[in-house]
RNA sequence: GCGCGAUUAGCUCAGUUGGUAGAGCAACUCAUUUACACUGAGAAGGUCGGGGGUUCAAGUCCCUCAUCGCGCACCA
């Protein structure tokens, strides 16, 4: 090499600890993420296209994990590409209080380093040290999003908790009350003994186990045998459904039964005919339970049955003499089948596997429970809205195709469960999150933004499902409910979210449903659906496997351009991938051949004035040209197309297998042979492809590439975050 | 029970509208003050899960089976 007039860093290898953090002061400093600054800087026209996403708000519960990271890197690829075409493009960064999760982690910590519960210190206090944990969970997760490189403007930054976000929770509610949709009703609900709350349906967690299932009869001159998995429930038995068109029970029907002793409870047992109920599954006749069965329920309302309840908010037995009353239900199971055993009742005990319903937060057995609670009423016209439901207006965002899904095999997903929901039960027996804003008074009820001016009135005691204001988080961080919120106005709808499909449920669906019912707008037009990243053998990460990868950790040991790199290769959307931290080395090992390939181009073109418009190319380099404009055509496609996969590999290739290991190679014989015109051609065709390749790849390598292009002999450049995109 | 996905080189994955299989990583051979060892050159490695069909032509389209994984429903 002759005596290089380039920077001194090139001559020793990349090195991203020296480099990450302060490229992205640089960033921040500038102000870029911001779209107004970048109109007021002038690097974005004022009447450019918006862009926008709302960063999914990670869980204040702790830290970040490399689904996180591959969440963000995905993210801002979008997001710095668009910048990088010119549009008006916010990022909107933000933080969820996820109220049941935060709650009981918290509680976790309470019990564990001071022995205490949430009672011991009250609501008040309880909420203090709740918030102290989601403020230090808040800046881990800030510092470590910036580690990412993350371009999210944090001017803007919301919390799905703070008082804007309590607004819009506040007004939607009260709307959704006014216009009936949000009502009170005592119903079975999933109730958590463990976390003490009820739960949605989504929330609960379906785990095999084995079960026995129990046929027996209620007493020996009884006439029909039932069979089921929970004897202890039996004690709150009203009734025997069977099939209408049973013949074997057919004489039965209508007659009541006196039970004077099941294991210490009196039963008033009447035989109905039912279609709910199969005549080839078990006996054929099933024990109506309407206080802990959902389906028992509805079939004790279609026969005017009474419901009665034994077993409460503990699982604890609530009837009965001392063998099972105030016994866990467990216990009270054991003792029932003990006494069916020795009455000689029991006739039959299967092994059988059953899925078990367990809450996703407590790991707790979900207690089917009669309750009064608040929910939203899905199959319910709305006068405003042409007089549909609104799971009709959740099933019309995506048929009419004002929301695109990728990859599409989700929406068909989507359908199905939006097709069988049910009422969304939306009052939660916790305290951290969004109290609804309903005030009791005697039998008076009042819901509205604001509590009542007159005294007396108490407000309710539950909060509302973390889902509730996640719901409206399209909206919500854009100044709604201020329908002139310039910013609402400009970037809403937004352009894309992308998230896990394993929260299309939780999250994308209610999206859906409280942005067409309250604004009458889709939240977004692109879902992008990422998959859950494993480890190299397919496992799901997790803390207390130890395979849990830290990208923190990973991004200090390699770059976090590497670790972006191989969270983007070989991930296409909807799949999960697997991660291993041999494929982040060898993004390491690109970071640096772009550091010397720089360092070749800059030391061969000393003493060249690179020229954007340079025409006096000869053959050879028109070629190369040609190959090269075809390759970021394709690539520009394909990023439209979200194909990111795709192109990370393509730009890889390009770079390494034919721009250094082929065109560099013949560039050294040219140098040293060449004509001065054949020279001139070659540096400034070195030179302009070097800029197009860092162009190009900066979305996935921000900090690379940032780094080189501050070295680079371009006239009157701004920060490559935002010069743009090569257009051909 | 209904539905979805996967199955391609040792591993991780591409393979657009059908045109005789590609990349990275790993392993192998060779090279060694080279822009770069965080390197280069080379070679090797696949009956594209099985079977059937459509077609001049199938990894790709259709049917079927298998294995693995997932979602929903049921769960008396």
């Amino acid at each position: 090499m002759n005596e290089p007039n380039i920077d001194p860093k090139l001559l020793k290898p990349y090195d991203s600890k020296e480099t990450e953090d302060h490229i992205y002061k640089l960033w921040e400093d500038s102000g870029f993420f911001n779209p107004d600054v970048c109109i007021e800087k002038g690097v974005t026209k004022k009447d450019a296209d918006p862009f926008s996403i709302m960063l999914p708000p990670p869980n204040v519960t702790g830290v970040l994990h490399i689904g996180h990271a591959s969440m963000l890197t995905i993210e801002d690829i979008m997001v710095r590409f668009a910048r990088m075409k010119g549009m008006r493009t916010l990022w909107l960064p933000g933080t969820d209080h996820a109220a049941i999760a935060t709650q009981s982690k918290v509680e976790k910590i309470l019990e564990k380093e001071e022995g205490k519960r949430k009672t011991d210190l009250g609501r008040e206090e309880f909420l203090k040290r709740v918030n102290k944990f989601a403020q230090e969970s808040h800046d881990t997760i800030v510092s470590q999003m910036k580690k990412m490189g993350t371009s999210v403007d944090w001017s803007r930054e919301a919390f799905t908790l703070d008082d804007k976000r309590n607004l819009a929770v506040r007004t939607a509610f009260k709307k959704m009350y006014d216009d009936g949709l949000i009502y009170r009703g005592h119903r079975i609900v999933n109730w958590d003994p463990k976390g003490q709350t009820v739960i949605s349906d989504d929330e609960i967690v379906y785990e095999e186990r084995k079960a026995k299932f129990y046929t027996f009869k209620y007493s020996s001159d009884f006439p029909i045998s039932i069979s089921t998995t929970r004897p202890e429930t039996k004690v709150g038995d009203v009734a025997v459904a069977v099939n209408p068109t049973d013949e074997r029970y057919l004489e039965y029907i209508g007659k009541t039964y006196i039970v004077e002793n099941f294991c210490g409870v009196k039963l008033e047992v009447k035989i109905i005919g039912d279609d709910a109920v199969e005549k080839d599954f078990g006996t054929g006749a099933l024990g109506v339970t309407p206080a802990h069965s959902q389906i028992d329920a509805e079939i004790a309302t279609r026969h005017s049955l009474p419901t009665k309840q034994v077993i409460n908010e503990y699982a604890k037995m609530t009837v009965g003499d001392e063998r099972i009353l105030n016994k866990k239900t467990t216990e009270a199971r054991t003792v029932i089948v003990e006494w069916l055993r020795t009455e000689g009742l029991l006739e039959k005990e299967e092994e059988v596997t059953q899925n078990i319903s367990t809450a996703e937060r407590t790991g707790g057995i979900i207690e089917p429970l009669p309750k009064l609670q608040w929910f939203i009423n899905v199959n319910k016209q709305i006068v405003d809205r042409d007089n549909k439901t609104l799971k009709e207006l959740m099933l019309e965002a995506v048929r009419g195709g004002g929301i695109n899904i990728i990859p599409d095999r989700f929406e068909k997903v989507y359908y199905n469960w939006v097709e069988n929901l049910r009422d969304w039960c939306i009052s939660r027996q916790i305290w951290y999150g969004h109290r609804i804003p309903v005030w009791y008074k005697g039998e008076k009820i009042y819901c509205g933004i604001e509590a009542p001016k007159e005294e007396g009135w108490s407000q309710d005691e539950d909060t509302l499902d973390t889902w509730f204001s996640s719901g409206l988080w399209t909206f919500s961080t854009l100044g709604w409910p201020d329908l002139d919120a310039p910013d609402f106005k400009t970037y809403h709808p937004t352009n894309v979210l992308e998230t896990g499909y394993d929260i299309i449920f939780f999250w994308v669906a209610r999206m859906i449903l409280m942005s067409t019912y309250l604004i009458g707008q889709i939240p977004f037009k692109t879902v992008y659906l990422q998959g859950i990243v494993r480890d190299v053998q397919g496992r799901k990460m997790s803390k207390s496997l130890g395979n849990a990868m830290d990208p923190l950790e990973v991004s200090q040991k390699y770059g976090a351009d590497a670790v972006r790199m191989s969270l983007i290769i070989g991930t296409g959307p909807g799949n999960d991938s697997k991660m291993s931290e041999d494929k982040i080395r060898a993004y390491k090992n690109y970071a640096n051949k772009l550091w010397n390939i720089t360092r070749f181009v800059l030391s061969n073109t000393e003493g060249i004035i690179y020229d954007e418009n340079f025409s006096l190319y000869e053959e050879k380099e028109k070629i190369l040209i040609e190959e090269r404009d075809n390759l970021i055509k394709e690539i520009t496609k394909e990023m439209e197309e979200y194909k990111f996969y795709l192109v990370g590999e393509k730009i890889y290739q390009y770079t390494w297998s034919r721009f250094a290991d082929v065109i560099i190679e013949e560039s050294k014989d040219i140098f040293l042979n060449g004509n001065e015109l054949v020279k001139n051609s070659r540096a400034q065709f070195l030179l302009n492809t070097l800029v197009k390749t860092l162009k190009v790849l900066h979305p996935f390598m921000p900090f690379v590439t940032e780094e080189i292009w501050s070295m680079m002999p371009v006239q009157n450049k701004k920060l490559l975050m935002v010069e743009r995109w090569p257009n051909l």
